[in-house]
DNA sequence: TTGTGACTTGTAGTCCGTT
DNA sequence: CAACGGACTACAAGTCACA
């Protein structure tokens, strides 16, 4: 399993179990809003900058968006 | 800490644990053996792809390259 | 609210070399 | 063996209009 479609899928979970939308997190991480909706279909590869800062913007672990098993509460 | 920086210093710490030079994990990992040495001084931010092969590469979970407490073996 | 195409810009990543 | 420079190419990063 590619770590891009790891990441890709639990962004887009993650995300919604925050109840936000693509607008919102874009605006807190100050990345564009169609970027993030790339990112969830897996048309890019992000750096590890862009993984850091949307983690910070939903408020969670790095590691945690690039883990094959989501981490239980 | 900024993760770029963590990964920089896994980086190099793993590589050397293994006893491996810059040029034989750039092989490995079909990566150029000057964009190693840049990941090492922390003048980029690698893609998660490139962070997945350089993991292959030293046989490591991808994870702990970006860990912040390096997991014990 | 999200997906998508077309686009520009910046940097990731390669390849040559020298120190 | 590694740091570092310049010149280059590939693709991520970021913007916009529209369905």
């Amino acid at each position: 399993m590619e770590i891009r479609q790891t990441f890709a899928r639990n962004l887009r979970i993650a995300r919604q179990a925050k109840g936000l939308s693509q607008e919102e997190v874009a605006h807190r991480a100050g990345i564009d809003r169609t970027y993030i909706s790339s990112l969830e279909r897996e048309v890019y590869s992000p750096t590890i900058d862009v993984v850091e800062r949307l983690a910070q913007a939903m408020e969670m672990d790095p590691l945690d968006l690039l883990r094959t098993t989501p981490a239980p509460t």
